[in-house]
DNA sequence: CAGTGGTCTAGACCACCAA
DNA sequence: TGGTGGTCTAGACCACTGC
């Protein structure tokens, strides 16, 4: 082991860029007063993942590419490769990065294979299912309802956007979503572009707003099919039918979509695993 | 398991205890040919993994005992520190064990605060609900029909318990489980003894069977009280609940329970989150 | 105080991939 | 062949816990 440099350095060596947390002065990068960002101080690899964080929320690598290797961004952190391993390990683990051996570490994106409908539960009681036909009903521009505001951490009134569309399972309708998304973000989204668009709607809105959906919450009920309900979906009223409440968010834990599913549930449930 | 029937106790110490994915000849111990675990070779911290699971499938350490420390774990496996470190932590993700800083590693169990009613994701509309009351309503053997023995790998009729409860929140019905429990392992089991426990019922099949559920699949769906039902949970008959159906499993993916919640969820919603 | 897990480093070798 | 992530080791120091 040589010149070790971040603990003693032989002599009074020069502060490295991210700050340890022992008795040293608290002047660590992207974290220093006034930011407000991290409580207090966290680990070297946690401020390391608080930095590539950073980067991907400001677009720095967009989902679906490369980012710099683990060498690279030690020098770039001036940390060791071990640490930036650590913090990559996490980012992966929250599926914000896929890392790919002999290859790199790429921006998780939801036009991926394997992360694709990651957030579609729905499955056929008997096996797999063919890809959903989807069909948008509906999208027009909306202010939002009190409700609505709150959720996606917006005003009464602002403008959202509000869509609807009905997926059918092997050819039957099984799914009405009503979506609602806050307009900035979202500014110029169009029933014709939602038509013509084929593969994930979170691939759509990556692509074309550059909104990525990083996990979701959702409420589950059961609730009784009223008349509009039951004609959309083609069942008696009064069936019984999964309500999926669902609130998505991107970096940071902002709100971007808050969306209402209404399952079909006497040939598909909702399957989840508990650990 | 006695004395560390591990490897090699010191007599001819050459060879490494566990062998690594070398050029060396292929004599790992627990994946060697005949076993047919573990599909060919993995690497040293997945061995040791598997090590460790097995002490905890065969009880060498309960739910809330002390593991060795890392150290003693390294010296036993003759791997380094680092090795069983990542060992741990893949165990640690699973919720199988929980570390406690200047404590020790902890074998996780359903009688933590933290860990209890893990599995149970019905949450009050509201806030925070006081913990639930429950009542035993049945608790009687039974042979296990086409339906059951499958899902718990046993055979048509096989001796199964089937227990029956309701368990109420803020005073209401709210839940409605019927259980279905392998024979063998829960010999004994008695609707007295049920209602006499306090704590998490999980807690209590650790406790009194040595049974620890480790994981559980759900599949969820709506459906329509029936008389029987809508009696129960005092509801109108037709009211929609959520339909909820567990497996859970212990280690090694064996199946040890099925379950059947209904939900009333007029006042309540099943929580889930998305990553 | 001693012992535990938690962090950080440095360096070696491996498996995988693309050119 | 060179570059990437994956594994493994060894050693240092830290923070936390309990005696």
């Amino acid at each position: 082991m040589i010149a070790n440099t971040i603990m003693n350095p032989s002599s009074t060596d020069v502060q490295p860029s991210v700050q340890n947390n022992t008795s040293s002065t608290t002047t660590a990068l992207g974290t220093g007063p006034g930011t407000g960002a991290t409580p207090a101080f966290s680990p070297l690899y946690q401020q390391i993942k608080n930095l590539i964080l950073r980067s991907l929320e400001e677009g720095e690598w967009k989902p679906g590419d490369v980012i710099p290797s683990e060498q690279d961004l030690a020098a770039r952190f001036k940390v060791s490769q071990g640490t930036v391993r650590k913090a990559i390990d996490e980012l992966a683990s929250d599926n914000l990065v896929v890392r790919r051996q002999g290859k790199g570490t790429y921006v998780a994106t939801h036009a991926e294979r394997h992360i694709q409908y990651r957030f579609l539960r729905l499955q056929s009681d008997a096996g797999e299912d063919d890809p959903a036909q989807r069909a948008i009903i509906e999208c027009k521009r909306q202010r939002a309802s009190a409700d609505v505001a709150r959720l996606l951490a917006l005003r009464s009134g602002d403008p959202v956007i509000f869509v609807r569309r009905v997926l059918s399972m092997q050819g039957a309708p099984t799914i009405l979503e009503d979506i609602w998304l806050p307009g900035l973000p979202f500014k110029g989204l169009s029933l014709e572009a939602l038509s013509s668009d084929r593969g994930p709607m979170y691939a759509f809105f990556e692509r074309e707003f550059g909104v990525r959906m990083v996990r979701a919450d959702e409420k589950i009920k059961a609730v009784a099919a009223t008349e509009d309900l039951a004609h959309l979906l083609v069942t008696p009223i009064g069936h019984p039918l999964l309500s999926v409440e669902r609130t998505s968010y991107t970096y940071n834990d902002v709100p971007m979509e808050l969306r209402r599913g209404l399952y079909r549930t006497d040939t598909h449930h909702y399957k989840n695993e508990l650990n």
